[in-house]
DNA sequence: ACCTGAACACCGTTCAAGT
DNA sequence: ACCTGAACACCGTTCAAGT
């Protein structure tokens, strides 16, 4: 284990992701697996081979994209409390919105250890757990909130803007924050 | 036009829908339309011949049970405007949280005129417009809220009962009405 | 006027054969 | 060790033939 793979097999992998990833954002995380693997040049096979199913194709190309994310998470620690807790939602909420479906995925993945998405899951639940702590000591948040209702919300965020609109989804989103805190601050 | 339809097609119809409602219960709105059709006793054809497609018969099943749920929408207007609006929420979460599926259908029924579902979809936007313009008079909810922000919370609500759980959409839609209120009140 | 079910289209997934 | 692509399974949808 840990060997080199084959060049032509490491190519093959790395051309799959991207495809994949481009694919995902033009037509949602049901875009067509045979169409990724004609556009990455490779058999349906191959693809197969590389990834046993979507959701491992998913992960993969998430574990990517997560790298920004997760470090502008770490960065709002120098935020103030509710700051940082509008910051990070919004930034998840964009995040998951990126590909049609990927909300779904999510949500359905941080309870679901099988899944491979639930590292990612996790680690933004984490995140949001954190935030939410922070601003709970700072009396700032209702002490009853938890990290999973955050994490709720990111998700629902993110479906609503799938569904309705950007505007709407933000609309919604910041009533809910509103609705966490302890006092009410305007916008 | 208006003429009688022939006793078999008369029972075939209502067949139909009885199995597409249970269904739909069981497997979500996603269900097998071939399953459906066996279920009834009848061959596929027989259901595309009176269902054109998938939401032509998750709208045949809707028209069906939307009596109930817009009678009690009526019935809330002598509530407390609060109490109505938070009445009303939970009874479409529940409602649009029947089948997996459906919430997506009316988030995406409301704004397509030429979905079978648009007509559910309008009729509960404008209950849950009715019932916000009465809180907002009362000088209970923020002025700025809109029926689509309404209809966009029951649908993320019954999204999350879903994706996550009865209890974890219950908290979510209490914040976001809480963030709706021009003063809060505890619960 | 309505029903039947074979036929078509499409797509995810597997695996025996190749290199 | 990896790749190929035919084959299989499944399902939504259509339509010519029947009653």
């Amino acid at each position: 284990m840990g060997r080199r793979p084959r060049a032509d097999a490491r190519r093959n992998y790395d051309t799959l992701l991207a495809e994949a990833d481009a694919a995902f954002r033009e037509q949602g995380t049901g875009a067509s697996l045979e169409g990724i693997a004609r556009r990455a040049g490779v058999a349906i096979g191959t693809l197969y081979g590389h990834f046993p199913n979507r959701r491992a194709l998913v992960g993969a190309v998430l574990r990517e994209r997560n790298e920004a994310l997760f470090d502008a998470g770490a960065a709002l620690a120098d935020s103030s409390p509710e700051k940082a807790l509008r910051r990070w939602v919004d930034l998840v909420v964009e995040h998951a919105a990126t590909d049609q479906g990927l909300a779904e995925l999510l949500a359905d993945g941080v309870d679901d250890e099988a899944s491979e998405l639930h590292a990612s899951c996790a680690r933004m639940a984490d995140i949001g757990e954190g935030i939410v702590a922070r601003a709970i000591e700072a009396g700032l948040v209702r002490p009853a909130v938890t990290g999973a209702d955050v994490f709720a919300l990111m998700n629902a965020g993110a479906w609503t803007r799938e569904h309705a609109s950007a505007e709407q989804a933000a609309r919604l989103v910041s009533y809910t924050i509103d609705g966490l805190l302890v006092n009410r601050s305007p916008a």
